[in-house]
DNA sequence: TTTTGTTTTTGATAAAGGTCAAAAAAAATG
DNA sequence: CATTTTTTTTGACCTTTATCAAAAACAAAA
């Protein structure tokens, strides 16, 4: 628990009486490889803080699995728009590593809100951050060779190579299996 | 102005107090059509409203004018990453039609933010929107044809077709001009 | 270790869409 | 209107990457 006080200080320091309000509605969750945390078609009520580990969304297209997020250390993760919106979710969340999680449900954050301008205002500050992070992805995605997509994971989350089965990041990349698998062997 | 407020309280209602304290922060800006409203290269310290016209976002790539956003009636609009970081601009914003936007300093805004809770409540909230939208543009683009999104704009904002030329949205889809008109023709 | 399952690589082929160049159409301007 | 200028369309060709199928490598389990 002191691994997200001390996150969230770091990103935004908040007050004595707001980090304990935090402390009181977050709930420790350990999963394993390969368990899932959110299922396609079922609601999504919490937003999930990463101690430790690691997991990716993932939603389906004709029976191919397509990855577009990956979290890790210090990440907050949820199925974002079932979690907004309260409509069932299109994507899965699976765990890629055993993982130490902290969750919140929704009534809870808003709870929060209520309570605490500051924190209404980290959460507004951290969609800042996400949001211009997903620009960016898109911006990449868009206009860049598969090498080019590539190189850039290279530079930029070599983490994810390193942790992340090569099929998942072909879909992340947006690319099939077989031509992440040729550009790799050119390196 | 009455315009901005009123689209304000349907998206999410607001005390009269916090409603007089936006009227004050926003001021009236009456662009031609092809006038420049952000450049790449400078900051970019204003969030507009269009009240009504249309404008787009765009980056060079290789001397190529990528359309990454449009904007019309009722959007917010900025640069966002120049808005939210204060660093320089990667992008243009540029009138396609002659508009009416209200503009509000980013100094402004956060003094908004500081006197009342509900006014940051209301950008968190709209952020939440903006935020899905992208990801839904995100997964959109990355794995459907050509003529899929092309479909797509038709079904869900056909206005983009009629009021932009044809290359800006080309490059917004992420495919060539040339590709596009074809694709057109085949409807 | 063998066996079995999963992931990655390799090869051959095909499709989608890009690029370049020129014509046609439409819009803006004097 | 007539004339530039800009935008859109069309055609020929080429590049990138997807797809399908099979082999190889790797990992997990018996």
């Amino acid at each position: 628990m002191q691994h997200l006080l001390t996150h969230i200080s770091n990103f935004h320091p908040i007050s004595e009486a707001a980090q304990e309000a935090l402390e009181n509605c977050f709930e420790k969750l350990v999963l394993k490889k390969n368990e899932t945390l959110v299922t396609e078609g079922r609601m999504c009520r919490h937003l999930y803080f990463v101690e430790s580990g690691a997991l990716r969304g993932f939603y389906k297209v004709d029976g191919k699995e397509i990855t577009h997020w990956f979290g890790f250390e210090n990440d907050f993760v949820t199925s974002f728009h079932s979690f907004i919106t309260q409509q069932p979710a299109v994507e899965n969340i699976q765990l890629l590593e055993g993982s130490i999680l902290w969750a919140i449900s929704k009534e809870k954050l808003t709870g929060l809100f209520n309570q605490h301008h500051e924190i209404e205002r980290l959460v507004r500050i951290a969609y800042e951050k996400y949001y211009i992070r997903l620009e960016e992805r898109y911006v990449n995605a868009q206009f860049k060779t598969a090498r080019e997509l590539y190189e850039n994971l290279l530079l930029q989350t070599p983490h994810i190579l390193e942790r992340v089965p090569l099929g998942c990041i072909a879909s992340y990349l947006g690319i099939s299996q077989e031509t992440l698998s040729r550009i790799r062997s050119q390196f």
